[in-house]
DNA sequence: TTGTAGGCGTTATCAC
DNA sequence: GTGATAACGCCTACAA
């Protein structure tokens, strides 16, 4: 593998002259420096980032914990902060945990021995203890969609409670009383969040739900056994704590034969791609998603660089949009 | 940062014993092992990557290009390979090139300053020379998806033209004779393979597609654009050539007042989680994803330690996976 | 304007 | 069994 030397001797210069053009620090005739130069086009020379970085530098890599990626919402937000890093010149490990603490312990043992500069976690637990070697060595962690309480430097997590507020008023709004909730990952803090918020919204119009199903790992065939259960209640209104539950109810209730919106209002949460569609289209509280990731992204390069934060960090809010799962119940 | 010193230091001996319980290589007497072990527990301690690279490891590191991995069909390839990758002992950087070259070369430099130990792409165009420099420092290069002719060291490919042979198959099967194309992005090569093996099984049927509509993006809103022109020809069937394109479509023809599978059988591609999530079901060719994603995996690790590659790299085959989106046509 | 040398954290080679 | 030490590739004083 070229080298330092390797381009030195092409050159027929020494290294330091070679470092000097590669930082361009210092003085280098312009003589030398095209001898050098040609010599690094000719033989695709690029400089050992393990060398860099030991030699005292900054290691630019920054890790990236999230519970998966082969689940939209995190594809786009890992895609979104993976992008933003590069741009800023870092390089990232993206990697899914599977909500699962030993994972994390494993990776951040990992983030550790590679030396990352940052760290950007969704994190099954929060305020696992795992994260403390990192703050022991004051390695910036961001929190986001989830608080990482006393571990986070920062945290871009959106009002998990108000988004599942909005969607019990919307259908409380529409006249619903008989409301079912179904959601997973059980476990994951925002979705105990958005439950605590629709609990909280509904009680405050005297009501609880009719049926509260949350299940264990987050795809659309779990969802629509959830939403099966559910149903048997006969709710006139069911919330999905992500689209994927809701989209999953879609078809559970499609199943028993009943009609949406006319039958059944159903609304979700993350206003993900498939979320416009499917049939009927779905009423969701939109978070934006991409935005997140790049705030996050920026945050930790804030952080690494030991820039003050400015404090009104104005998350762009949540919005409700009605599309075509929810309406008035109809009196049956 | 506590380095190797520091723990020599702290169990009152000397690096290289300290180095010896880090390797467990050469003797340590029980007595000093239990001492440094205790102060690594105590400091938390993680060697270096970076000084162990540089003193002549493997860097353990490998690249991953992919067009994007907020697409659902990438984003659980990618999470398949990093995983195994893990497992196997590498760390993943995972790429989002957008399908453009120029992101490509740029990861590519990265890969080659950050001195990763193989490489797993799905390029956006075939053979294209900025894989050269990774060739000549003989890094291996896995292909997955589609093919990157002349710098893969090997690839997990499946055969896009059979795929795309069943789908114009199934359509005829049932007796379509008007059967229209779709899809996007229209420069991957995957893509084009599969429209290939479209229109190849048309033309033994003495047919032609009464329309064939390609887009640049991959996503649902494009798809349904597609679709919509595509439906001005009046076909009985139409193909996607991704499922994406296939819901987009579903969502045209609804929008048309068309009823699937009545008037119009869609056909897919993929079988990613949302094709048995629309409404109808979409009837699509299932690829084995994350199966591909851990055999690229495992291909390049093989590649890495020079180990021989089993010749018969068997995939598992495409199925088709016939739901409610295609019927014989209904006479007009 | 250019070159020499030391040191970053590790591991392997050699003495002791 | 254990401890010095050289070397990996790079950058930065410092010397010339």
């Amino acid at each position: 593998m070229a080298s330092i030397k390797t381009i030195a001797k092409l050159a027929q210069t020494s290294v330091a002259s070679v470092s000097r053009v590669l930082n361009n620090s210092g003085y280098v005739s312009a003589e030398l420096r095209a001898k050098v130069e040609a010599a690094i086009a000719q033989t695709n020379y690029q400089p050992s980032s393990d060398a860099r970085v030991l030699r005292g530098g900054k290691s630019n890599l920054v890790g990236i914990l999230l519970p998966s990626i082969d689940v939209q919402f995190f594809g786009i937000l890992a895609q979104s902060m993976e992008q933003a890093l590069f741009d800023l010149g870092y390089q990232s490990f993206i990697c899914s945990t599977a909500e699962s603490a030993a994972h994390e312990a494993r990776y951040v043992a990992m983030f550790l021995s590679r030396r990352v500069g940052g760290v950007i976690a969704a994190s099954a637990e929060a305020g696992a203890a795992h994260f403390a070697p990192l703050r022991a060595r004051g390695i910036p962690i961001v929190a986001i969609d989830r608080d990482l309480h006393g571990y986070a430097s920062d945290a871009i997590v959106i009002d998990h409670d108000l988004g599942g507020r909005m969607m019990a008023q919307h259908l409380i709004d529409f006249g619903h009383r008989k409301i079912a909730v179904i959601g997973a990952p059980l476990h994951s803090q925002s979705i105990q969040r958005r439950l605590a918020g629709v609990r909280a919204a509904l009680a405050q119009s005297g009501l609880e739900p009719v049926s509260q199903q949350l299940g264990k790992t987050h795809d659309f065939a779990q969802s629509y056994d959830l939403a099966s259960r559910a149903l048997a209640n006969r709710p006139t209104g069911l919330i999905g704590l992500t689209d994927i539950a809701a989209i999953g109810a879609i078809h559970a209730a499609h199943d028993l034969g009943l009609r949406i919106p006319h039958d059944l209002s159903i609304i979700g949460f993350d206003n993900i791609p498939s979320a416009a569609f499917v049939l009927p289209r779905l009423t969701t509280i939109a978070q934006p998603i991409r935005h997140l990731g790049r705030s996050a992204a920026e945050m930790l390069h804030r952080l690494i660089i030991g820039e003050p934060q400015t404090l009104a960090q104005a998350l762009p809010a949540l919005t409700l949009i009605q599309r075509d799962t929810t309406a008035p119940p109809c009196a049956a």
